[in-house]
RNA sequence: CGGGAUGUAGCUCAGCCUGGCAGAGCGCCGGCUUUGGGAGCCGGAAGUCGCAGGUUCGAAUCCUGUCAUCCCGACCA
């Protein structure tokens, strides 16, 4: 491609609304351009850069077996209502009416196919001799972001390759998984990706059900711990953290239970500054509504609770933080003075805070905390569960080692589905016994263009973009540094077509500008390759090559540089390829 | 949805406090010069000062409302 033939917009200026580096680069490289809060034009230089992402995925995806089929992206809503999604989405789902004729009809804007395709699969497959089968495409998704953010991390539309697996039995799910899990390991791979498979939160089935593939980045919307030692990690929702109930169920402090007036202090901060003490000090009491009775939670003040884990010790459905007036009713005080001590529910703990001795805590009455509680003398617990989010400096559930907790960008996520799906849209199979069952699902999804996001969130200097040569817009950018000089422009375009018709995908800078103005454009967009034909270098027969992570570049005779070239690409298409797990 | 910030030319921003001609740099157009790391000079085009209402002789500037964008938090199958 000509550069002046095509459109890249670059800016020397970074845009005052991006803040996070593959924000600023993308729309100084001249790879998006936004069109409003979360939706984003990609250029012709960004869009070929997620084309190349869509052919990897694609070509992995076939590698493992699925086969690709393409899915309205408008739905009916009653889909949804089948299977509950309807409310569950709320407002991500994007929903409208239209007229057609004298009707009114209700659809969705896809967040996601589950409902289609499970819809497709109970029509079409009857037999267990069908099965397994697993199906994939690559389309957009919308999904109502209340807050988009982060350029193009988090927009409220965006390509997703989406594949769903269907079996008659937990084994074929789990050989399904397992070659979804290595095609996405082979995928980040080739991508060029720094990534990290860690455990997710994996809904009914439990067990190893989820993972989600992440690529650490310090702007990344997910937390994850990971220990050191082992290599153990996950989202910090699911991680555990490594303790076990303590033994002794009774904590001996020596402290004298005191009443101490903390007018209108009510967080744990407050507290902590008013009274002097650490926050390790405190007991965080959490009053929530679970399957609609009343609970107490207690964390340590420094920690946070996590619902996915209370949820579980409790055995409940649902759970939320409780309202005002159950607060009062079961501490006889406002909002911020809830306390372990005489409270009107059932209490239950982590395991951190049975070892706390002399605990301040709220005192169930209004601008007041007790100093000095303790286990088995002022409140009782039968056992400690773990309830809190694991954090960086715990130790590691899995070895010795200790977690370490790092920011992640999700790129994609596999889950072992069950029946939930094929339960509530007749999706089932008949076995050799004649027997009907629902069909075992499980789900794995990419998100493509995060994939380009995140390459240029974690791969760049202070000069732009620096691409892997596998999603790499073009490969090699030749600048001739003067156009007006004949000589020049006809040895470019002789090379400019000569790697073309190699096969390589090549961009020319053919614009009238001066070579400093080139070279800063060449570092910012951040084509692997440059080449580079000025009148000096010919006056000697030679033409300058540079990788665009090499201090300076190659000298090389006119005759040599294809080779050289070639040479280069090959040695990085080998690089990367050892990566790929086979 | 709660909290914070910002809206002035394509981009970055000044002007607003203290009301009185719509500004700069970059980019863009034309010309001359220049040609190995975002050149120089000359000339030019370009803005409904987010929008609406109000106060005022007069509003980018003050007041009210509203919309948009960004950031933190909540939410995120």
């Amino acid at each position: 491609m000509r550069w002046s033939q095509t459109l890249i917009p670059t800016m020397k200026e970074v845009p005052s609304d991006a803040e996070i580096p593959s924000h600023q680069l993308m729309l100084r490289a001249g790879l998006i351009r936004q069109l409003m809060a979360g939706a984003y034009t990609y250029l012709p230089l960004g869009w070929r850069a997620v084309r190349k992402a869509e052919a990897i995925v694609r070509d992995e995806m076939e590698r493992a077996g699925a086969v690709e089929l393409f899915m309205p992206a408008i739905q009916p809503i009653e889909l949804f209502e089948r299977t509950g999604r309807k409310d569950a989405f709320g407002n991500v789902l994007i929903q409208f009416e239209v007229k057609r004729g004298d009707r009114s009809v209700h659809l969705a804007l896809g967040p996601t196919h589950e409902e289609v395709i499970t819809d497709l699969v109970a029509h079409q497959i009857s037999s267990y001799r069908q099965l397994p089968l697993t199906m994939f495409q690559i389309q957009t998704k919308f999904r109502n972001e209340e807050r988009p953010r982060f350029g193009v991390l988090r927009t409220s539309e965006f390509i997703m390759k989406d594949a769903y697996s269907f079996g008659t039995s937990l084994e074929q799910l789990d050989e399904s998984y397992q070659k979804m899990y290595h095609a996405y390991c082979r995928i980040f791979a080739r991508c060029g990706l720094e990534y990290l498979p860690v455990e997710a939160e994996s809904g009914p089935i439990g067990g190893d059900a989820s993972h989600e593939f992440m690529i650490p980045a310090d702007n990344g919307e997910d937390r994850i711990v990971r220990c050191t030692g082992c290599g153990y990690a996950a989202n910090q929702e699911r991680a555990a953290t490594g303790r076990g109930a303590v033994a002794a169920m009774s904590v001996d402090g020596s402290g004298e239970l005191i009443k101490v007036d903390t007018p209108d202090v009510t967080s744990i901060e407050q507290v902590s500054k008013m009274l002097g003490c650490d926050a390790r000090r405190m007991i965080k009491t959490l009053i929530y509504q679970a399957d609609g009775k009343p609970v107490a939670v207690l964390v340590r003040g420094d920690q946070d609770a996590n619902e996915g884990k209370v949820r579980r010790a409790l055995n409940v459905e649902t759970l939320e933080l409780a309202d005002e007036a159950t607060i009062r009713e079961v501490t006889g005080a406002p909002i911020g003075f809830a306390g372990p001590v005489g409270i009107k529910c059932p209490i239950i703990a982590d395991h951190d805070v049975a070892q706390i001795s002399d605990a301040i805590t709220g005192a169930n009455a209004a601008d007041a905390h007790y100093t000095c509680v303790n286990l088995g003398r002022d409140y009782q617990l039968e056992t400690t569960h773990d309830l809190r989010d694991a954090t960086g400096g715990d130790p590691c559930p899995k070895c010795d080692g200790t977690l370490e907790l790092v920011h992640g960008i999700e790129v994609g996520h596999v889950f072992k589905l069950g029946t939930k799906y094929s339960d509530s849209l007749g999706a089932t199979f008949l076995d050799e016994k004649e027997k009907r069952h629902s069909i075992i699902m499980g789900c794995y999804g990419i998100g493509v263009n995060r994939i380009v996001a995140g390459l240029c969130e974690t791969q760049h200097d202070e000069n732009g973009l620096i691409w892997p040569l596998s999603i790499a817009p073009y490969e090699v950018l030749i600048i001739p540094l003067n156009i007006q000089d004949d000589e020049v422009m006809s040895i470019a375009n002789r090379f400019y077509d000569e790697l073309k018709a190699a096969g390589v995908d090549v961009l020319i800078d053919d614009r009238k500008a001066r070579p400093g103005f080139k070279f800063k454009d060449a570092d910012l967009i951040g084509i692997p390759y440059r080449l580079v034909v000025g009148g000096k270098g010919l006056q000697e027969g030679l033409v300058e090559i540079k990788s665009r992570t090499a201090e300076s570049p190659d000298k090389v005779p006119l005759v040599d540089a294809i080779g050289h070239l070639t040479r280069l690409m090959d040695e990085e298409k080998a690089k990367l390829a050892a990566r790929v797990p086979a």
